[in-house]
DNA sequence: TTGAAAGCGCTAACAT
DNA sequence: ATGTTAGCGCTTTCAA
């Protein structure tokens, strides 16, 4: 039928005809049926997007890139929470990929092999965010993670700092905290700086983690100048604990960390952190996911770059 | 074919078949198209989820909440994001109508004349949560906040307080922080108290607005003793700006507010709230979904009740 | 337990 | 500018 050619813009048809149609699905109350439609064209106006939690404001403000670049492109996201576990990420993008997405975006860069064969099978353009990656699976776009724990180190070695700690969440869940503590910790040492104490007790990641463990951590009198920390609400927490204890920053503790949150920023003592561009990371990925689906051109690899935000916190 | 039996579940298959159908698939790299299934079948697994902002963690909780209750049913969330404009909520509940899903659940209770229209023509599952209303599109779990905002303000003029300030968002955004806000303003003067000054100055909602703003209220020496917040972020803000400045709480200036969230429990004073089991709304709701598409009875009104928290911040 | 046939509501390609 | 026809890849029903 015309009504067809009418339900998705006017391919060559006449006004009169147009009202007709339009007057009679608004009368009718017909609702379109894309399921139908997607079916017989073999498009999909859907993006896959894959996150590791949606409780943690990163993967919301990437979210909110992806949403924001996909506004009026006619193409629309559909989320999977993967719970920061492989297992389950594999099983969203099969059911996902059965629904014949457009393309898949992934809030990380670790993946099951299993996962990554689908992919590859599947053949449609796939970004990972957050990281960047050595084999990506098809795009990505992120940051150096390693860059930005020795860029870190380097600046509270600078700083005159020797004696530090760590606090963050299981690295197994967040591995891009583990490769920034690991290349923080590398590079203090190569300074003479001394990794005295390293804890990485749950696997939740949040304020209240900082606060009960950096009491744990205070309470061994180990001699530390700084904790460094897995990311600002962590710090976050940890700062609250010393201000009710009347510990003061960054004289009697210092410290650093990593996300670049409102939350570090708001603390009467500014926390001195490394900023990403995560809304912007989740606006290219969804772009350049769109170039290459119109056939225009795109970048494989783009590194999103970091800031060091300076506070006072050390 | 016998292959579409053994895909959704032996029908009345033979172990032999199953096996080599199921040896074939994952030879081929078969993928199942549930386009089609869900065309032919006019069934879809699909629950449409609006939710008003993916940056206030309140909602995250709240599909967090459905994305549990739907693990293992067969179901799966899919999301959209209102960014709190009912005219982009409108245009969503359209588009996922198209799509045929099996179910809607709202994480607010004000809509469109014309949004509520499409879905009832859609004759399908509706649940509204978050708040109580008078009259649900169809299914609602959510808290009386007018009771909320009651139950504050009799706290507090229990605690001896009379004179009260308010910092919140724009209520036109966050329309249950309005209603809270008239109960708690009517109960407080009906017991003698005095709102001296509200302000509802932006439309963000967080930790900086509290900071920066809770400065500004200060600075015009109003001789508030209370001052009640919007939310958790906001009140944690003013409180992050009393610590900074060494105003002491409750002492020289008491805090109350609304959400329950970690970061109130986290602040060196404990800031005195009222918690909802958002999560649990958000579970109970998709179960609620699931009931009604399975036939199974279920409840048309539910009050999911909440939690007055003392903290030591009045 | 398995196979065959019809059709879900669209779009695409081809007439007119 | 508009109508016609043949699928898209499944599920459903009916037959074997």
């Amino acid at each position: 039928m015309t009504v067809s050619r009418v339900l998705r813009g006017t391919d060559n048809v006449s006004a009169t005809t147009q009202a007709k149609v339009r007057a009679a699905i608004s009368q009718l109350g017909y609702v379109h049926n894309r399921l139908a439609g997607a079916l017989a064209s073999s498009r999909s106006p859907h993006i896959a997007v894959i996150i590791s939690s949606v409780e943690n404001i990163v993967f919301s403000e990437v979210l909110a890139g992806i949403t924001n670049a996909l506004e009026d492109s006619g193409f629309q996201p559909v989320i999977g929470i993967s719970d920061y576990d492989l297992a389950r990420e594999l099983d969203l993008v099969r059911s996902m990929l059965e629904w014949r997405p457009a393309g898949f975006a992934l809030a990380h860069a670790r993946h099951n092999a299993e996962t990554v064969k689908l992919l590859h099978q599947a053949a449609l353009p796939v970004v990972e965010m957050m990281e960047l990656t050595s084999n990506p699976v098809d795009m990505c776009i992120g940051i150096d993670h390693k860059a930005a724990g020795k860029v870190m180190a380097e600046h509270v070695i600078s700083k005159g700092y020797k004696r530090f700690g760590y606090l963050g969440s299981d690295h197994a869940v967040d591995i891009t905290a583990g490769i920034r503590f690991n290349s923080f910790k590398q590079t203090v040492e190569q300074h003479g700086g001394l990794m005295i104490k390293a804890a990485m007790p749950e696997r939740n990641s949040g304020i209240s983690l900082g606060r009960k463990h950096m009491h744990l951590l205070m309470e061994q009198g180990l001699d530390i100048e700084l904790v460094y920390f897995s990311n600002d609400a962590v710090a976050a927490g940890a700062m609250l604990y010393c201000l009710a204890e009347g510990i003061r920053i960054p004289d009697q503790m210092a410290l650093a960390s990593f996300s670049g949150l409102e939350i570090a920023s708001s603390m009467p003592v500014a926390i001195t952190t490394i900023g990403s561009p995560r809304f912007d990371m989740g606006r290219i990925a969804a772009k350049q996911l769109l170039r290459r689906i119109n056939g225009e051109s795109f970048e494989f690899v783009r590194d999103a770059g970091f800031t060091l935000i300076e506070g006072g916190s050390c």
